[in-house]
DNA sequence: TTATAATGTGACCAAAGTGGTCGAAACATA
DNA sequence: TATGTTTCGACCACTTTGGTCACATTATAA
């Protein structure tokens, strides 16, 4: 049982927030227990009675992190989905909802990669497997027909998915500190369908 | 005359840069003078002969970050050309050339505006007139005929640009640590063109 | 050459911050 | 009441912080 799942609702989610939001803005070694705690509202005995040590926290936050992206993101994607840009809108919206609860998620993975913080034993292999699955998720079995044939469907779309990263990353900026409950979803939702439009009569035939 | 222009060629870069560097990865308050001055060769004492302290340094870096974006980026934008894609083509390629001697530039100017560090007086202004000229220099003067007339023009262009920037970033991260003499310009001009006539083909009637 | 000024240095400082400890308090269960 | 589980923050030894300053080194000028 990971150390992690001994802690209640509430205070299990704000030490990993805290401590995802301080490793992803500062990285390992930067990074302060003492921020940390703070922001989380716990004592610092806390942390170091649930974790060994500093490491250990970041070692069970990898862990954490890779258990939700494998169950809450690439378990929910269908694979069966032959059109690419219906399968960028399912991957987008699953995206959405998983950084809308844990805004840190994605972006503290990533970091990782870039620094090249050394990670636990045995996250390596968990990470490649992941990242495979991800590639298999955006383009295996894909109906190409679908594309003009006047197009490279490789470029296509590799085009397509930096557009909608584009979108995406454009609509975290404007939502950013906006609560939950104040966001029309419905608008949003509206609004991401007619770029999507936009880019199947661009793109498709 | 400014303090950065005192000093002469090679010092000035390696000060310029280790400081645009720190600042970028830290933030104001996290930067280390006593990183920078390492990083740039040279000693603490001549730091602070030079900038009357940290903040100083970090007002002449914003100054400087100006004027570069204004002189060497914006002023050779070539404003009259009416076609979107090959106007975003010069401007793609001109943020590349200037990216490759200032790797910090425009992300320590991002993160600068993203958190919101104060900025030295007068900065504000001439900030906002480069951002609505940055804005013209994109979107101004665009011959909207060229479009398919089945498309939003303006969502269409948003597209456009977020596939180029989505193309620049991977380009940024697959050459990076690479040394300059060892880039193959001319093949990677020829992906760019091959990546912007998809894009033609698909946009353009 | 010598005298003066400009430029450059790193040991040093008080203050703040670091990861981590630990004895005591609060709480729960019985 | 007694026992075990959580929670806490003052405290520790140690590092790093922005900034200073007495002293080199170099450039300029007489």
């Amino acid at each position: 049982m990971k150390v992690l799942d001994q802690l209640d609702g509430n205070k299990r989610m704000a030490i990993i927030n805290a401590a995802l939001q301080e490793f992803t803005e500062k990285g390992f070694d930067k990074a302060s227990t003492n921020h940390i705690v703070k922001t989380a509202g716990i004592g610092k005995g806390t942390l170091f009675y649930y974790f060994h040590n500093k490491q250990d926290l970041f070692d069970s936050l990898i862990e954490y992190c890779i258990g939700v992206i494998q169950d809450d993101f690439l378990a929910h994607i269908d694979f069966t989905e032959p059109d690419f840009i219906e399968r960028m809108r399912q991957v987008a919206l699953l995206k959405l909802e998983v950084q809308h609860e844990q805004p840190y998620m994605f972006y503290f993975f990533a970091q990782m990669l870039i620094h090249e913080e050394p990670l636990p034993e045995g996250a390596k292999a968990q990470i490649d497997t992941m990242q495979e699955r991800n590639y298999a998720a955006l383009y295996n079995n894909v109906d190409l027909t679908m594309f003009r044939d006047d197009l490279d469907h490789d470029k296509a779309m590799e085009l397509i998915r930096w557009s909608i990263e584009g979108y995406q990353q454009q609509l975290l900026e404007r939502i950013k500190g906006e609560s939950i409950a104040s966001l029309d979803f419905a608008t949003l939702t509206t609004e991401f369908e007619t770029y999507l439009n936009t880019l199947k009569t661009a793109f498709y035939q």
